[in-house]
DNA sequence: TTGTATGCGTTATCAG
DNA sequence: CTGATAACGCATACAA
């Protein structure tokens, strides 16, 4: 394409570097100066219609694209967008990272993905690779940097964080409901007769841990219950955490109906444990995660679990930093947390009702 | 960092766009020319050691970091390396894009990750963008397009491709042992006593799929055992058609004692279509999958599968990129198939036998 | 070995 | 509205 049949003047694409066409080129063969060609690219004036209508035939006649590093070198701006995720091969992060990708991609800008680690220092450090790259722009997963040094970076480029909820110049946060997504699903067990519900908490470090334990207990308290400390066990959002968990929680022998696990990947971990332990799920004791991820609908059996939108989470936190790139205020909101009730909970039967 | 607390001279840094420190800046306080400076950093010639112990210090000094967006404009190259995967979401290449990431910005580059949504034609536009944007080679995670397309591109930067065994000038393929290791997997089924083993292909149009496929029709004729096509359901990769694979398998009341699935993800969808029609695993058929993939550890029961090393294949390919880059030919083999037995096979049981 | 001059492809700042 | 011309920050022939 571009190449087309009337291939006249000009002829085979000159030397090296695939024998790309350039501004000038461009502008020389539409007979207008290098400047219009570019102000036409950019909308950065009026430009009549004539040289515009050669303009864009001449473009099209020499297929001619844009070159992103020279752009940046000149106008500042590079186009690409820096995201800083914890784990690109998490399989939460991953529907967000798909989600920034699709709607970063269709606004012309290209996403530079790295990975923190979960270290706050190298999220640091990813952070110093992204500016010395240029990007126009930070969006950053949930990220252990404090509050304080993203708004410091802020003060100097854009940024979008999700996972927290912050005020700062230049900064936009956009958080999920954590605390109401845990208090539905354990709300969810209550319903169904539970009483002796046992929570496998995240890393309590996390924002999201601490809102999960959060609205755990909230739900616990407004249902009349009292909390009970032994019922809580650590996690770290790892499936073997959460396989650990349910095996300290089993050897405890506190007695327990369902378990809340403050994300799918632990509740997967639980299950395995369960299974090991010849406990049944749901028969046995009922499991809820958290997250919604991709594989949990063909867990076996499917987990009931807290949808948390992260495709959405991406394209929306893409979204935000399109609109402050073109100095826009964004006003977005997560869509509410949701429960998906599939196969891993079922109603306490009596007879081991306490 | 870099900052100090010698702050002492220049200040506050000046200007704009974060008042970063320039080449030039470094070479006036080193008191060289430039031209030096920058052959300092590239190694591009041999300089004296005093002015290097100068302009060593100076960069500490003004905390000075390079700008990759005039590097790029200048040079040419841009430190970037443009990766094309099929989902940045996936479970199976996530591991590779870590590996990647790992091994590429070890070296100072910056991976930019396209999905190419397993089009060919899609993944053509990703390649574009990712030259547009200059970077210096192209990973190609399988892919769809047409060997010829991939060696077209690899005349005018370099490429590794895997997934894929072919030659071509300035690329490198790097491929992994699949017909092996469905030759392991379904060998295993073999040793335990099994003779009608089922197989959930994937889809057959991607090498991977026909290698697979390929090793279990193999290790079937070693056995003395003759094809049957009423035993080999199609799939697509995704838990779905796993799913989908195996009721059309119990519904055509084909008699099997286990079943292979090409890979983990349709392995746990077969998974949960025998727990649906409540046949157990290992108990009632033994499942095999394909991939190691994180999660099938966790499964339930674990998955006995094929390991593939992805983490390493994501390494290994960003090595080879990164030898291509300085003009040494690679000559990497990825680690050879290995069968991991969990928990998902066993024995035939005699009674079983038809 | 080192410095000078030029160019990389665009954008931005000026005059016209 | 439009066209020269100067940055942008660095690398590289070329000359010294």
């Amino acid at each position: 394409m571009g190449e087309g049949g009337t291939g006249q003047g000009k002829g085979r694409r000159s030397a090296r570097s695939g024998g790309r066409v350039t501004l000038d080129m461009v502008a020389e063969a539409a007979g207008v100066s290098a400047a219009s060609v570019s102000r036409i690219l950019n909308g950065t004036a009026i430009v009549s219609g004539e040289k515009r209508a050669a303009v864009d035939e001449a473009i099209a006649r020499l297929g001619y694209v844009p070159n992103p590093v020279a752009r940046g070198l000149a106008g500042g701006r590079t186009l690409s967008i820096g995201v800083v995720t914890q784990a690109i091969d998490s399989p939460f992060y991953g529907g967000a990272l798909r989600g920034i990708e699709d709607t970063v991609s269709a606004a012309g800008y290209s996403p530079l993905f790295v990975s923190g680690q979960w270290s706050a220092a190298h999220e640091a450090r990813c952070i110093d690779t992204l500016r010395s790259r240029r990007v126009d722009g930070v969006i950053v997963l949930t990220g252990r940097m404090a509050d304080a040094a993203l708004a410091a970076v802020a003060l100097e480029l854009p940024v979008v964080v999700t996972g927290r909820t912050m005020k700062a110049p230049g900064l936009v946060a956009l958080d999920f409901d954590n605390f109401e997504g845990a208090r539905l699903a354990t709300q969810h067990l209550l319903n169904l007769g539970h009483r002796r519900i046992a929570f496998i908490s995240g890393d309590l470090k996390h924002p999201d841990g601490k809102e999960r334990l959060r609205g755990y207990r909230a739900a616990l308290k407004a249902a009349g219950l009292g909390y009970e400390p032994a019922l809580v066990m650590p996690g770290n959002f790892t499936e073997a955490s959460g396989l650990t968990a349910v095996e300290r929680l089993i050897d405890s022998r506190e007695a327990f109906t369902a378990i809340f696990a403050a994300n799918d990947q632990m509740a997967f971990g639980a299950g395995l444990g369960l299974h090991r332990r010849k406990l049944r799920v749901p028969h046995d004791v009922s499991l809820v995660g958290f997250d919604d991820v991709a594989s949990s609908v063909y867990s076996i059996p499917p987990l009931t679990t807290v949808h948390h939108p992260v495709y959405e989470l991406g394209q929306m936190s893409a979204q935000a930093m399109l609109q402050l790139l073109v100095g826009e205020l964004p006003t977005l909101a997560l869509p509410p947390p949701r429960l998906v009730v599939r196969e891993s909970t079922r109603e306490l039967q009596v007879l081991r009702k306490r």
